[in-house]
DNA sequence: ACAAAAGTGTTAGCCGTACACCCATGT
DNA sequence: ACATGGGTGTACGGCTAACACTTTTGT
């Protein structure tokens, strides 16, 4: 430590990251929560948090916390937001960075979500959490639809084959509208970022659709792929 | 502080704030910076930055050090991203928060900054930077562009009356590129958040051009403003 | 009269939306 | 044959980009 930064070393502030997980399973985008298991609130919903080492930056410590809980590896990890108010945790001046993490559901580890309490909740039925994690999932979710809007997300949240009624459907529930289905198609394929497979889901319709999997490419981009998903208020 | 939190208390890590400071003289885009006046890298260029103290949040302490070197209350201010590596500043593991701050440069106080070895740059002119101070400037300007798509800026940059021509120059200048006068014009009068003023600038042309005002409202927009300011690469 | 910036009008093309319509096939 | 989701085609409207054109007034 450098001599000229130790007379501000006495400030007592802890330094942890919460983690907004969003899955999707049977049609519904979803988010994990966790009862919390030390006070203040314990027993109450969460997200998931940790504390963030002193030889780690805060991406690996969320990266860390992830791993642990849902056995995955190499998950997607966004920085959302810094919340910083001295007294937002009653149990202790608490600085928390928050990130936005997509898994797929049907690949972690079921187990070890159990062994902590961890339950998965739909959009719609998200109880009240502790603190001011309710906040931090607004502007989450918020966070998500500008990635929808400017990205086409799915690689993360989708299993790795699906059908184009599949990530219609997750974009219905993101934006909790519904798209045409032909619009969405065309322009979805227009964006090349897809590629058509061999094989057919016969589940849902006689005809049977088309599965489609991610290029293994960036998708980058930084016009709207759906301008007309975000609406003035 | 509970109990359960105070075994992590031993991490010795410091929590800083940076502030992009953007302003706009002379039909140009600049930035504020500093030499540098503690070790490491004594004297060299870098973004204002300082301590979060323990009673306040990252937000209070950049308005704090904003108000300390530029005599102006009430600065616009945005979080841009939390920058963490535990050896990005060589001396001492330092946390810091980054944040954009928007500038009238007429109204600030020109005594303060002179005394702290402060410098405006034109965007163009700006010198290497310690530290991830680059990069984090890269990150702040992709930002600001990102809100000049989304929002109409100026309100916090252009003085209280200007013309519709001082506010193009200033989005040509965010995006590099020269908007379309009628245009620009149209669409920008089409938001219907300006106010025209009796009074024209009659320093530009023979013909006078009305100065306009921001109305006292909220601007916030969720679609695209500017479809076509940001490309693709 | 001319120059030069302010401001208006016009047009062509792109793109999103709505929606009609064909396709394939299990029942 | 018909119902159902898959998939394609089309037409209208709104918006943008390009640019021609008018206005104003100091020199």
């Amino acid at each position: 430590m450098n001599r000229n930064y130790e007379k501000y070393e006495d400030v007592k502030r802890l330094l942890a990251v919460d983690c907004i997980i969003f899955g999707y399973e049977n049609e519904q985008l979803k988010l994990l929560l966790f009862k919390r298991i030390i006070e203040p609130s314990k027993g109450r919903w969460s997200l998931i948090g940790g504390w963030i080492k002193e030889s780690e930056s805060a991406e690996d410590a969320a990266r860390r916390v992830l791993t642990y809980i849902t056995g995955l590896k190499d998950i997607y990890l966004e920085q959302v937001k810094v919340f910083s108010e001295p007294d937002r945790d009653p149990g202790g001046n608490v600085l928390t960075v928050a990130f936005n993490a997509l898994i797929r559901i049907e690949k972690h580890s079921k187990e070890l979500i159990k062994e902590y309490g961890a339950r998965w909740f739909a959009i719609s039925e998200i109880p009240k959490l502790i603190f001011d994690h309710d906040e931090m999932l607004k502007v989450a979710f918020e966070k998500l639809r500008m990635k929808a809007t400017y990205d086409l997300i799915g690689r993360q949240l989708l299993p790795e084959k699906f059908t184009l009624t599949h990530l219609r459907r997750l974009y219905n529930e993101i934006f909790q509208k519904e798209f045409d289905p032909g619009n969405f198609r065309k322009k979805v394929l227009s964006l090349k970022l897809l590629e058509r497979l061999d094989e057919k889901d016969m589940s849902e319709s006689k005809k049977g659709a088309y599965y489609y999997k991610f290029k293994d490419v960036e998708n980058s981009h930084l016009e709207p792929i759906f301008k007309s998903s975000i609406k003035h208020e």
